[in-house]
DNA sequence: ACTTGTGAAGGCTTTCACAGCC
DNA sequence: GGCTGTGAAAGCCTTCACAAGT
């Protein structure tokens, strides 16, 4: 809305959007102080500056992913993960051979300069694109190379320490979920059975 | 547990590993059925059955993958997509420079034959991992092509019809919610201010 | 003795509805 | 007239605590 150059908003119009009631917005943009003005409604820009500031996006946060195979690198160009608060800006791998691959924006370093990468580039993150096997052991150098947190996509379980808090990214509960909300098969025959 | 060739486990050691208190977990357990033998506790066999078909995870799902960059290559390869319930049969991709790349497992077809893939793999659902400008005209073929539901990566709002179900993944969402779980910046200069 | 299943109590979240302000 | 902010009411979910069962 902001960049559409829309000026104000009223509680109704954000519960249209987003699907939850008009008070349910109210309620929870008041818990921020008194962004509104009655009669009127919200301005946009004061919100977007506001949820900005709460959510801690108003400052940016570089980042190194480590694993440089098809995920790693997807993950490296992703739309989302190179816009606003977030850059990518460093790639490692162990593998000799992704050494100096280009992957658009920097080029693969190895895994063994993970803690002069992050000094150097000022890396608050680390994102995790490696194997199941790998993802304790990529986590713990991250956290000793001074990440401040770490994002996972490896299917693994990683302990974690609280200097670096980790977050960890299954995709197969989307596909649980997907498959959850699949109409039911129709029943093979009688008119009218009420689904249970 | 099942795997580790345990038999029982009661409310109890479900709830320290799931983080859970075990009232929840005998309520929501509850819900499925008398599952559990009162004195004893849950047959860890019997658990995973009720779970399995109440999830509808009991039968297979076929998958295709739609745009086959980085991104579609790495889903067709990661661990939670082939494993269990989940197989991924095919990926195509508008590319013709990429039609017969080998993906372990299968090798890249045009965008094209994509309905007759569906037709003759029995794909279930397809997932999407092309640029968000491409997102609706490709779930829009995927439908049209006959799969049930569909699985969004790209940073898109697409718009869904009932018939086949979208779930839309947004990786940013996950940078967001690490970043405020981050510890708070330790205060420059005084001993004890509170957080407010 | 041990553990489930479950009413009742307690706590939390959402909705209602309206005073207060533009 | 229109819209926010907010107490009060309603609704929902979690925890308690114990009867019932092995």
């Amino acid at each position: 809305m902001a960049s559409q150059g829309t000026e104000r908003v009223s509680s109704q119009q954000l519960s249209e959007r987003l699907d939850l009631s008009a008070a349910q917005i109210r309620k929870d943009l008041a818990q921020l102080g008194e962004l509104g003005i009655r009669g009127v409604g919200y301005d946009i820009a004061g919100l977007v500056e506001r949820l900005t500031k709460v959510l801690r996006l108003d400052q940016g946060y570089r980042m190194v992913v480590v694993g440089m195979g098809n995920l790693g690198r997807a993950l490296s160009a992703y739309f989302g993960f190179n816009h606003g608060a977030f850059v990518v800006v460093a790639g490692v791998d162990p593998d000799p051979e992704k050494f100096g691959l280009d992957v658009g924006g920097f080029t693969v370093r190895p895994l063994e300069d993970l803690a002069q990468i992050v000094r150097d580039e000022g890396v608050d993150l680390g994102v995790l694109a490696v194997p199941a096997s790998a993802a304790q052991e990529s986590y713990d150098r991250l956290v000793a190379a001074g990440v401040r947190g770490v994002l996972n996509f490896a299917p693994a379980q990683v302990q974690a320490v609280p200097q670096a808090p980790l977050k960890s990214v299954d995709l197969r509960i989307y596909l649980e979920e997907l498959v959850f909300s699949l109409p039911e098969d129709a029943e093979p025959d009688s008119s009218s059975i009420s689904t249970e």
